[in-house]
DNA sequence: ATAACACTTGAACAGTTATTCAAGTGTTAT
DNA sequence: ATAACACTTGAATAACTGTTCAAGTGTTAT
């Protein structure tokens, strides 16, 4: 229990002004958390693929699955986190549920990234 | 063992068209993959807490435990994970090692992400 | 009603990951 | 040399995650 075992360095004066100037401007901690939360569900090639896929057109689940060479129910499992997440919303239609991406956020931080893979 | 159980959809010829289609229009696997990778090392909020830190001014490894009340060891072992990425670099000073953002690239990509969660 | 289809869901499994702990390296001082 | 410090590293542990499997819901057709 109690605080973790924390090193402090030695010039720990002048470390201490540097650390506070930029601790001060750290986002509140919960906000940080829903940020890496959403990178999280970027870090997966699975839905980072489906999320691809969606960005040309819409699809439904079978879809989407036959693309990818995997399961329905796998997909079914990646599009319900996306959906969580408000990244995707879907339809009914008939048997089919149809999928598509939510806004355009998506495709702009999808971009961002393969902008810094790709340069 | 073989290809997983893909089920079909019914009207497979009109959807074969669409998917085709998006198919046609993915990246390749590996460049998917990296992209997916880079997005997994901002999926933690002790690697995003890091990044803004670093953000504000290059600090060594202690100050970063201390602001973030964490042990150094912890630290040292997400700051290698970020610095195998090429997201920051380092550079020795005495007994310190000092860390910083490797370019601006890591903030435009935190600056998107952030337009999403706090719009 | 029955059957086929499109999809969802929960449990189970294997693989991954963040933190801790203990031991190590290298640098600076005495 | 010895000691203190800043940091790294590898192994161990606990928690999490993606896929599969089996069973389920709801819709459409016969």
């Amino acid at each position: 229990m109690g605080a973790p075992d924390v090193t402090l360095c030695e010039e720990h004066f002048v470390h201490n002004e540097k650390t506070a100037s930029a601790l001060a401007k750290l986002p509140e901690d919960g906000l940080l958390f829903d940020l890496a939360e959403l990178y999280k569900i970027f870090g997966d090639s699975t839905r980072i693929k489906i999320l691809y896929l969606l960005f040309e057109e819409e699809l439904c689940v079978c879809d989407i699955a036959e693309a990818l060479k995997m399961t329905v129910s796998a997909i079914s499992h990646q599009l319900r986190i996306l959906k969580n997440a408000k990244l995707i919303r879907f339809r009914k239609e008939g048997k089919s549920v149809i999928y598509a991406l939510a806004d355009d956020h998506v495709t702009s931080i999808l971009a961002e990234g393969m902008e810094h893979i790709t340069e």
